[in-house]
DNA sequence: CAGTGGTCTAGACCACTGC
DNA sequence: CAGTGGTCTAGACCACTGT
C-alpha cells in the first residue's frame, strides 16, 4: 500500500479514536513530517486525500482542521458503492426479483456503450434496510466484463464481488437524479400508492480504463431515504464574471 | 494565477476547441512538460484538477483521456454555486418574495453555528429558468459575515456578490436532499398541486476557514429539474471486506 | 517490454492568517 | 511578523497497461 494512503488511514483512525470534532486542529505539517518520517509532499498528499473525502479542511496560513460529521442515515450520493460504506451500520438485505442474461435494449446499450442486442446481466432487487423496503433496483451489467453472476452473489453486495471476486477496478461514475410520481408497479414494491413521490437515480459505473460496466436505475422510497453530498473548495475552472 | 491552474484552463480550452470526446487521448505527460516548460509534477497537478472536475480520467500505464459529456440540463449537485456555472446557457431570473434581517431560529442557528436570536439576512426567492418557475428558495446568511444585502444584489446572483463584491472565499459545502409531498404554499408557488412530488435540498456553505455563512432550503419543481453528480476513483478509505 | 502515469524525496521559495 | 499551508522544481524510482 502507498505511503500516503497508509498515513491518511492512520490520521483518520487518530481523528476517530480521539473523537475529534468540527474545528479541532490537527498537528502542523512539520510535525507530521517528523512523526511519519516522510517528506512534506507525502504528508500533503495524505491530507489531500482526507480533504477530498470530506474529513478535514485546510486553511492556508492557519492550519488543518476536522470537518464536521455528516448527518446520520443519509446515503452519500457520490461514495455509495452499493451503499455498503454509507450504510454499513445497518442491516441490509435483498429480495431478488430477477437474474437473467438478456439482450441489451437501446437504452441499456446506449448507457453501457455497447451494441443493441449484446448480452447483459439483468438484476432486479428489492433492497431492505432493517427489514423496511427502501428501494427497487434494476441493474444491467456488461456481460463481456462481468462474466459471471449467480443468486448467491446477487443476494450479497454485488460491488464486493466485482472488486474482490472478479478483481475489477472501479474508476468513476455518473449519477442522475430526479423526482417523479410512482407508477403502479413500483408503488406495489415499495408499499406506497400510485402518485406518491419517488426519487429515481440512474447510475453509470466505469472501470478505471473508462469502460462502463454497470447501468442501474434505482427507485427510492421517499420516506425511507435521504441523500447527502459534499462539495470541496468552490472555485470554478470556468470564469463567470 | 497559479501555473497549474493556468495550464489546466488551457488544456480545457484545447479539449473544447478541438471538440474532443469521451475516450479521446490527450498528449502524454512528457509532451505537456515540453509544451508548457514546467516540471512534471506541475503537469500532474493540472491534470488532477481536470480529473476532479470530471473532465478527464487517467489510466496508469495507458494514458490520459477525455471523460464524456454530462447530460444536458442537469443541475450539478456539487458544483452549482447558485446554479450560474451549471445553467449559464439559460436565462435565469428571480422574483423576490422576502428580504429581511431577522433573528435566527433554532434551526437556522444550528446550521449556521451561531446563537439563537443572532441577526441573519433572510431571502426568499422564486427562481425562473426561461420564465418557467423551477424552485422556491429560502436562504439565511450570517449577518456578521454577509454584512450587507439589498434588492438589487438579491435579484442577481448572490454568490457572485459574495465572492466578487464582499470578497468572501467560499470553501466547502454540505448538501442534503430528499423528496416529499408539496404543501399548499409551495404548491402555489410552483403552480403544482398539494401532494405532488418535490425535491428539497438543504445546503450549508462554509468559508475557506470553515465558518458556515449560508444555510439554504430549496424546493424544486419535479418536472423542471434533474440533478447530476460525478464520482471519481472509487476506492474507499475504509476497508469493508 | 516499451510506454505511460504515479510516488516520493529534499529543498527553495511563495502566500495567506491572525495575533 | 511568526507560523502555517501551498507551489514548484529536478530527478530517482515504481507500477501498471497493452501489444
Amino acid at each position: 500500500m502507498l505511503k500516503y494512503e497508509v498515513i491518511a488511514r492512520d490520521m483518520l483512525a487518530t481523528i476517530e479514536n480521539n473523537k475529534m470534532e468540527q474545528g479541532d486542529q490537527l498537528p502542523v505539517l512539520e510535525d507530521f513530517v517528523a512523526q511519519y518520517g516522510v517528506s512534506k509532499n507525502t504528508i500533503i498528499k495524505a491530507l489531500e486525500l482526507l480533504e477530498t473525502h470530506g474529513i478535514i479542511y485546510q486553511v492556508r496560513g492557519s492550519g488543518t482542521f476536522v470537518r464536521g460529521h455528516r448527518r446520520q442515515g443519509y446515503i452519500n450520493l457520490i461514495e455509495n458503492q452499493g451503499f455498503n460504506s454509507a450504510l454499513r451500520d445497518f442491516k441490509l438485505t435483498s429480495v431478488i426479483l430477477a437474474l437473467d442474461v438478456i439482450a441489451a435494449s437501446e437504452e441499456v446499450a446506449y448507457n453501457l456503450k455497447i451494441d443493441v442486442g449484446q448480452e447483459v446481466y439483468y438484476v432486479k432487487r428489492l433492497r431492505k434496510i432493517e427489514d423496511r423496503i427502501f428501494c427497487v433496483e434494476d441493474s444491467y451489467f456488461d456481460k463481456s466484463i462481468v462474466t459471471f453472476m449467480n443468486e448467491q452473489i446477487v443476494s450479497d453486495s454485488i460491488f464486493q464481488y466485482l472488486t474482490k471476486g472478479l478483481n475489477l477496478k472501479v474508476g468513476f461514475s455518473d449519477q442522475f437524479l430526479r423526482a417523479f410520481k410512482l407508477n403502479q408497479e413500483n408503488a406495489d414494491h415499495l408499499k406506497l400508492s400510485v402518485g406518491d413521490p419517488a426519487i429515481l437515480v440512474e447510475s453509470i459505473y466505469h472501470l478505471q480504463n473508462g469502460q462502463p460496466f454497470d447501468y442501474s436505475k434505482i427507485v427510492y422510497h421517499y420516506e425511507e431515504t435521504q441523500f447527502f453530498a459534499q462539495g470541496n473548495s468552490y472555485y470554478s475552472l470556468i470564469d463567470f464574471d
